[in-house]
DNA sequence: ATTTAAATGGTCAAAGTAAGTCAGAAATCT
DNA sequence: AGATTTCTGACTTACTTTGACCATTTAAAT
């Protein structure tokens, strides 16, 4: 069996003990279990628990450092997939991120409160500086994709 | 767990069990208790008790000298004045942002939602482009200010 | 009153700890 | 063989902790 595989399947299975949709684990110590680089503790997890997996990571550098994998929602994975593939995608205008904000909102996926704040940050005012139109476009889809996935995140707790 | 998050801890306690705004402490019996360089201590008031975090300290060398941390309570307007000139500004870094948008739910001007939210908005991937870190920074700020001013204004109608 | 010593706290750079990146080697698949 | 995936290692970035040296204030000695 790949390493890989293993260290994917460790992983999971120690959210199944958790019970917990989310862990913290240590870089170094979890390479070490499996007599392997750190780094490819990094190369399982930008290649099996990426948002498009279903997965959610984070982590802090550092004295007491560690790397936290959060699991999406089932339910929501597949509308947020749609969201962040085909609606933004890598290019969005401010008119197009402001009526997906408010088609959200309308849907009851995120209140009134995270709806003004997406359309606070993606607005033509927010982006008002001296770059091209098109990489202004892309940067709003970054945004925007970015705090879906943090809406994604969330989701967890609420059942 | 850290050593700086212990000591910020206690401190904590500290203010709490005396049921007041302000303490003073001794740097080197702070130190001495949790057998560490007194410098220690500083890293922590610089890192954890800023005005950020809505802490104000002071301090007096010499005998009989001290280190005094005291709570400050700004409005919200007040606080948001402050953010808005001398923390936003017209640039600012992606580490910056989001220390402060974890101060704002500290201190609970937003919830944690609406912190993750912004922290998604403003972090290094999301603005991930190919422009210089300097436009960047600008870009960050313009979208930071944007998304306070939202938070202001639903504070706003709220009484 | 002045000088000196003791008692504090402050600063900053270096060491320590821990995670991220990325190019290229190695393995595996077609 | 060629393409793709996996794995490693050198280098980088970020946060924490320490220690050597500095500044200020009070207390004691002259």
């Amino acid at each position: 069996m790949r390493l890989s595989d293993a260290i994917e399947q460790f992983i999971k299975e120690m959210m199944a003990e958790e019970q917990q949709s989310g862990i913290d684990l240590k870089r170094n110590e979890l390479a070490e279990y499996f007599h392997c680089a750190p780094s490819q503790i990094n190369y399982v997890l930008s290649t099996r628990f990426t948002p498009d997996h279903g997965y959610i990571t984070s982590s802090q550098r550092g004295g007491g450092g560690y790397i936290r994998i959060v699991r999406i929602v089932r339910s929501d994975k597949e509308h947020m997939q749609y969201l962040l593939r085909d609606r933004v995608g890598e290019s969005i205008s401010a008119g197009e991120a402001k009526l997906l904000c408010r088609h959200l909102f309308e849907r009851g996926v995120i209140n009134e409160n995270d709806a003004s704040l997406m359309m606070a940050a993606t607005n033509a005012a927010a982006l008002s500086v001296p770059v091209p139109e098109n990489v202004k476009d892309a940067m709003r889809a970054r945004i925007l994709r970015s705090m879906l996935l943090s809406v994604a995140q969330r989701a967890e707790g609420g059942e």
